[in-house]
DNA sequence: CGCACGATGCTCT
DNA sequence: GAGCATCGTGCGC
């Protein structure tokens, strides 16, 4: 299977494409191996939306989300959290869609090493989409800890592309899902924006 | 199960 | 000095 293209990126405005992104895969090609994982839950932040780090001007930390479609953007959260987006817009404009969840399809006990889950985390989920499938929910299942889990960092991955870089993604496994939209999670500003989508049902998603 | 809260460090005011 | 696109623990039910 082969990588979404920069076509992809650039042929949806933002919020139509964190909702392209729902069932496509997610994949870190890292020197510890293959991680990889179904986008079930996106976030969109656009450049007039005050919740989005590019609302105000240019900086050193958001510099990346004013990068091409098919861009990175990572920064980190809280003071030891991370998270990651899809550059969304063409050079300069600012908009991105925040990865808040994966379904975890390869790699999962690379995944359960960088998470440092503790033995009494025995969490099971099934797969929506593969029924011979079952995983821990606790590994992919919120923004940061997808990002513990796919070995995602800012001096690795922050401004590279997806089209050429170590992380990428590929295309929708199905389009038999229905979408849920609601308002963002964890936001002041912004708030009442229905900007936040997942697909429905999965077992994945950080909450309903 | 759900809710409340503390950790922790960088950015911008 | 405040605020932040979060997470894990600890408590009560």
């Amino acid at each position: 299977m082969q990588r979404l293209s920069i076509d992809f990126y650039h042929q949806y405005d933002t919020l139509i494409l964190a909702q392209k992104l729902l069932g496509c895969t997610l994949v870190h090609d890292s020197p510890e191996g293959r991680t990889a994982g179904i986008i079930v839950e996106t976030e969109a932040y656009l450049t007039d939306d005050p919740a989005c780090h590019a609302y105000r001007k240019k900086t050193n930390r958001n510099a990346a989300m004013f990068g091409r479609a098919g861009s990175v953007y990572v920064y980190q959260i809280y003071g030891m959290h991370y998270c990651v987006n899809i550059v969304s817009a063409e050079e300069g404009r600012g908009e991105a869609v925040l990865i808040r969840a994966l379904e975890p399809t390869e790699g999962v006990n690379l995944m359960e090493a960088r998470r440092k889950l503790k033995m009494g985390d025995k969490i099971i989920r099934q797969s929506a989409f593969d029924p011979a499938a079952a995983y821990r929910s606790n590994l992919c299942n919120g923004p940061a800890k997808l990002v513990q889990a796919m070995g995602i960092s800012i001096p690795k991955q922050n401004g590279s592309s997806l089209i050429d870089g170590s992380l990428y993604i590929l295309p929708s496994i199905t389009n038999d899902f229905e979408i849920v939209t609601t308002t963002r999670i964890g936001i002041t500003q912004g708030a009442d924006l229905p900007y936040r989508f997942y697909i429905k049902g999965n077992a994945f998603v950080s909450r309903k």
